[in-house]
RNA sequence: GGAGAGGUGGCUGAGUGGUUGAAAGCGGCGGUCUCGAAAACCGUUGUAGGGGCAACUCUAUCGAGGGUUCGAAUCCCUCCUUCUCCGCCA
């Protein structure tokens, strides 16, 4: 969530930004003017507070006393029903700004290119090449179907359209992706670490997943419990209501999970195969740092992303979205489309976004941080995430581009340690 | 799922209605001492919000949220969570 106080003292500077990412205005007005109420009503039920408590120890001296303090505690009572009026009032503005502030975004950093839609991004780097076939390419599904590493039909059987089902050197080379992956990020130094994949409204709320997405996601109501759409929920939350010391930060992590995305409002668009699915697999990263070098710590978790591509030796693009396409809760956020041959097409296979204190300020993630004088005080850590990746659009990456006109798949040289054959 | 016992500051741990933000100890930080260190001694040490240029000050906070009361760490209710025993499953 956005800090109240800068809406409450630039608020003319937030709606610019948001307007910039296309954002309608008057949530922030609104909650412009809940706020001076808000500090209104403090104040006044703070007044009330220091004096019910003065006179209430002048009401314990006189009883210990044994004189009577009937005239002072009938006063007393007339003050705590007031405090408790003031209180209400404030309870139900509080949750109003919170309701409010639960759907504004976060604001984009200034170097954000200008744009309306995803046609305004901007391409910064492109490695690799596509390949040239001597005959016709399949696409995933064709590949998987053939060599009977992927069953797009069983798994519809299983749990309905939008799941994968991965068979005999299929599966291995899932695996594998994911071990290597794993152990390059270890390398970069990450963390790993598995995490649950139910977790709590709190922690959905904690990452800025939910109220504003709750229909793209899974949810259990019997226990009130979400499906990760994301490893991102779950690490960030590792360090939810906590301070960090500043020595150890930047703190990062490196995930792998299942995870979930019920991508309602998108039927019948890219149903092909891994195109969209309801379950896939990913690898998380996650850095907690300090504001000073969070945007440092983007460039750096970028390279981490792009350096798994690099070594699977896959064809991509990073693109840098404008303001009117990053996510809800970035900054400032790049992804990275590898190169399908047979749907001629980018898709998306990472996003990498820096999501500066909107997400902590929420998460109660801090740090202390010492200032001159010796004093130290806290502050909210900056957290980032990006995908070091996700499998499913790499996969059709992979299986397309390493396919030969014998119609098996060559595995890249990285993986052929983790998978045990080089040729589906 | 059933029965019972707990959840207090960074940690250990006192505290059952009235100077308790909270004893004591440990740890951390600063200082005295020392060539230096240890020990000892002295001081200091949570978080968040409001007001103030600041010194500072007020408010909240003893798992969470409600309630009773002039006043709640302490009493009542709901929820969460930890531990023990039983059952069930692996």
């Amino acid at each position: 969530m956005l800090d109240i106080r800068i809406i409450r003292e630039n608020l003319n500077a937030v709606k610019e930004k948001l307007i910039l990412r296309g954002e309608k205005i008057d949530a922030v007005e609104k909650v412009f003017e809940s706020d001076k109420q808000r500090l209104e009503l403090i104040k006044r039920s703070e007044k009330l507070k220091e004096l019910r408590n003065s006179v209430s120890e002048e009401i314990a001296k006189l009883k210990r006393e044994k004189i009577n303090a009937d005239e002072k505690i009938s006063e007393m009572k007339k003050v705590s029903d007031e405090i408790k009026m003031l209180d209400d009032n404030l309870r139900v503005i509080d949750t109003e700004i919170n309701d409010l502030l639960s759907y504004v975004p976060n604001l984009p950093h200034e170097s954000v290119p200008l744009g309306k839609t995803q046609d305004d991004n901007v391409e910064v780097k492109q490695w690799g090449d596509r390949k040239e076939f001597s005959f016709k390419p399949k696409d995933h599904v064709e590949i998987g179907k053939h060599l009977d590493i992927l069953d797009f039909e069983r798994a519809t059987k299983i749990s309905g359209s939008g799941f994968a089902l991965y068979k005999g050197k299929g599966a291995r080379l899932e695996r594998a992706l994911i071990n290597f992956m794993l152990d390059e990020q270890g390398k970069n130094g990450y963390r790993e670490v598995i995490t649950p994949v139910l977790v709590t409204r709190e922690s959905m709320q904690a990452a800025e997943k939910v109220p504003k997405f709750e229909e793209d996601m899974y949810y259990m109501e019997k226990d009130d419990l979400f499906a990760i759409p994301t490893a991102e929920v779950s690490i960030l939350n590792i360090h939810r209501d906590e301070i960090f010391k500043a020595e150890e930060l930047p703190v990062k992590y490196c995930g792998f999970t299942n995870c979930f995305r019920r991508e309602a409002g998108s039927y019948g668009k890219d149903t092909k195969g891994f195109l969209r699915v309801h379950q896939f697999n990913k690898v998380e990263l996650i850095t907690f740092c300090e504001p000073e070098t969070s945007y440092d710590e983007l460039q750096r978790m970028l390279l981490h992303a792009c350096g798994i591509l690099e070594k699977l030796n896959v064809h991509y693009r990073v693109i840098e979205l404008c303001t009117g396409d990053i996510g809800f809760a970035a900054s400032k956020c790049y992804d990275i489309e590898v190169w399908s041959h047979a749907e001629n097409k980018w898709l998306e296979a990472s996003s990498v976004s820096n999501c500066t204190d909107f997400q902590s300020r929420r998460a109660l993630a801090r740090y202390r941080k010492s200032t001159e004088g010796g004093k130290s005080k806290t502050e909210f850590v900056h957290i980032l995430n990006g995908s070091g990746l996700a499998t499913s659009r790499l996969m059709v990456a992979m299986l397309e581009a390493n396919q030969t006109d014998t119609g098996n798949v060559n595995v890249p040289e990285v993986l052929r340690s983790y998978t045990g054959f080089d040729l589906i």
